[in-house]
DNA sequence: CGTCTTTGACCCGCGC
DNA sequence: GCGCGGGTCAAAGACG
């Protein structure tokens, strides 16, 4: 192991390329946390000087780190003041009725659930050919009698599966009940993926098919989470803005949210916090069930907060109350925090 | 080895 | 009746 005193908290943002003191290669979270904890032998005056400079850097990626963090936050509050406005303006796309082509009677009466139509700036480029098919007489008396309701979401491309938040936490200074056993500015690097997932069920891929009216092919999905759920799920890129990809629920859980139930096993977890396979499986990576909050419909005081919070400090401090509350649950992270502090515990000794 | 994804074949409704 | 197109099935392969 190497006892180097240098943490390498850069994430390569370019703030200060020239790092000649960092040399050594960092082989992993738990080094930096033993590292940190083991460091004794070099002297203060080396050390404080190069503490200083990087603390300086370090501050400086801090910052644009933070002006990211804004910047996302008001792209969030936008998005979802465009939202309002348009189901303000279009009571009706709640209530919006489907038709489907059912072979399978039992469906039918699988949901009666309401349907809202998520659509952000082009409210109408995200229209499937199933609600266009809604449109005809003959179709919607159809869809009346059979109940089927649809939920439409709109989400991002780049992600398919599920929107990922990588935040950056530099240095974040975990000074806790740390600060009055750390003598040295104690400085975890911490890099936290908050997974967004969709819905937070867990869906089995059944199939996949390119329709006529638009290349991308369309995904089908059954939710696999209770084997009585008869709720599908398709996905497809929108055809007028392929940046955009389109989400059509059919029917209604039978079974309370994943996220509202104990996790039995890891395996079990993990499937929960992914409904797809994450490229970023790093293992130091400390991955928050955001689904818990963001798809939790009976958290009602935790929707107030969102619904009626404008303000962009608003969700850095749920951020923040989740990326704790996960790393106190995280087993690696405490085993790291622990060995941090018997370490300076036996330097202080 | 169990689970999930892929993908070609098949089923079924609808329009002509 | 036939062809088209959307939806589903299921075997095979991939993956952890």
């Amino acid at each position: 192991m190497d006892y180097s005193p240098w943490i390498n908290t850069s994430l390569d943002l370019n703030i200060n390329p020239q790092r000649p003191h960092l040399e050594a290669p960092i082989n992993g979270m738990e080094n930096n946390f033993f590292s940190l904890g083991m460091r004794s032998s070099s002297p203060k005056e080396e050390s404080s000087g190069a503490l200083v400079e990087e603390l300086k850097r370090v501050s400086a990626e801090n910052k644009k780190l933070t002006g990211m963090l804004t910047e996302m936050c008001e792209n969030y509050n936008t998005l979802r003041n465009n939202l309002m406005e348009y189901m303000k303006k279009n009571p009706e796309t709640k209530e919006v009725i489907s038709s489907s082509k059912k072979r399978k009677s039992d469906e039918i009466s699988t949901s009666n659930n309401n349907l809202i139509g998520v659509n952000g700036n082009n409210s109408e480029s995200s229209s499937s050919d199933e609600d266009q098919s809604c449109k005809k007489p003959r179709e919607l008396e159809t869809c009346i009698k059979a109940k089927v309701s649809r939920v439409y979401f709109k989400t991002e491309a780049s992600d398919s599966s599920l929107v990922r938040l990588t935040l950056f936490f530099n240095y974040l200074h975990i000074h806790l009940c740390l600060s009055a056993l750390v003598s040295d500015c104690l400085t975890f690097f911490v890099i936290i993926n908050i997974q967004i997932v969709k819905d937070g069920y867990q869906w089995r891929k059944y199939g996949q098919k390119v329709t006529r009216d638009n290349p991308s092919p369309r995904a089908y999905f059954k939710c696999s989470f209770a084997p009585s759920c008869a709720v599908k799920k398709k996905v497809q890129r929108s055809v007028d803005d392929p940046s955009v990809t389109v989400a059509t629920y059919e029917g209604e859980h039978n079974h309370p949210h994943p996220s509202q139930m104990e996790p039995t096993n890891n395996r079990c977890r993990n499937q929960m916090n992914s409904v797809a396979p994450s490229s970023a499986a790093a293992p130091s990576t400390v991955t928050l069930d955001w689904t818990k909050k963001t798809k939790c419909s009976n958290d009602s005081s935790y929707k107030n907060r969102m619904i009626n919070s404008d303000s962009k400090m608003e969700i850095p401090q749920i951020l923040v109350e989740q990326m704790a509350s996960s790393l106190t649950k995280d087993v690696k992270f405490r085993a790291a925090l622990a060995a941090a502090i018997s370490g300076q515990m036996l330097h202080q000794n």
